[in-house]
DNA sequence: GTCATGTCAATAACTGGATAGTTACTTGCT
DNA sequence: AGCAAGTAACTATCCAGTTATTGACATGAC
């Protein structure tokens, strides 16, 4: 048992990822988190304050490696929902998270706020270039296109055999951003 | 103090309905239920009998008003994805209710298996008569055409200012399922 | 080298308040 | 009277957060 505080840090925030999709925070289980990390509950008071503040950190991590390993890409976007799409698929946690958060702590932080912005931004470029039909307001259309990234696992679509079609399915969200943003001629 | 238990019941089932919308099934509590309804905290048990089964029948009854006030229409998905649209902006606690739904109570009933068995059914039969683009598999298409409408509430874009275009959202909404289904030419 | 000292990591047992569900009783209607 | 509706007070359990304490390791004095 050798004392390493970072390794029993990640060990409680790993735990309190599963715990949190599973139940979210009113259901979560502080006793459960300290038994699946193997470590004692007094510690994830000591590094993570509380509950509610684990919580955060889970989603402050989720958010960021999100961004990290999907960035935005306004002029492709039929592959921003593709990797969106592939991203979800990859841990069935993270929209579940990502739902209990929208559902126990709504509340857009600064950093959601700003990384909202700056696509909006760059959507919005994209449209005067060409890139993106400029029928839709570019907040409209980064709406519409998360809505179809992400239909899988918001409506019961996502049922028992989805894995069985998954290349399917990521077509299907491809293709329907694809017609999204096709640039019509006036008509 | 009319004795009414019917009255009762109702009330706490509409009692019922905020509370679970706002907090879930883990955070809803019972007293805070049974105070909303100006109903005693034992009338829930003898009507309802616990807080799980309490919460199927709110959500029963909201799927039951939902099928009710948005018939499906495979040939005219743009006019029904619009209409669900109105129908989620209509009452806010509705999208959160079938959100915690989602997380808490994932097991589809019987009820929503048959109904989307038959809206498959009927997409189907749209895309043989060419109402609707055979693109894309049925099941696949209504999860689209779900995730679309449904975008605004899933999502970061229903922030605060939200009401004030919902009727550019709706717009997008139904433009967005018009091209998702639109019948192309073979290439 | 080894022993005292300080610090950080970890633990088990506890507390106080909340909360789902119950019991025993009262009220009002017919 | 008799039954259904309604009530208040209770219980047993659970659970977030705390307290008091022990164990591990490094540093430096001698």
């Amino acid at each position: 048992m050798a004392r390493d505080s970072s390794a029993t840090k990640a060990r409680i925030l790993e735990a309190a990822f599963d715990e949190f999709a599973a139940y979210g925070i009113a259901g979560a289980r502080v006793d459960r988190i300290a038994d699946t990390a193997g470590a004692n509950k007094r510690m994830i008071y000591v590094y993570y304050g509380n509950k509610e503040q684990l919580f955060d950190q889970v989603i402050l991590r989720a958010v960021e490696q999100g961004a990290e390993s999907v960035p935005f890409d306004a002029e492709n976007l039929p592959r921003y929902a593709g990797a969106i799409f592939d991203h979800l698929s990859a841990d069935p946690r993270l929209m579940r998270l990502l739902m209990w958060k929208r559902l126990e702590r709504p509340e857009a932080t600064a950093l959601e706020a700003e990384s909202y912005a700056r696509k909006t931004a760059s959507l919005a470029a994209a449209q005067r270039e060409g890139h993106v039909d400029p029928a839709h307001d570019p907040a409209d259309l980064l709406t519409l296109v998360l809505g179809l990234a992400q239909a899988w696992y918001t409506t019961a679509g996502g049922g028992a055999d989805a894995a069985r079609h998954r290349a399917a399915h990521r077509a299907a969200v491809v293709d329907a951003v694809a017609r999204l943003v096709e640039v019509r001629e006036a008509a």
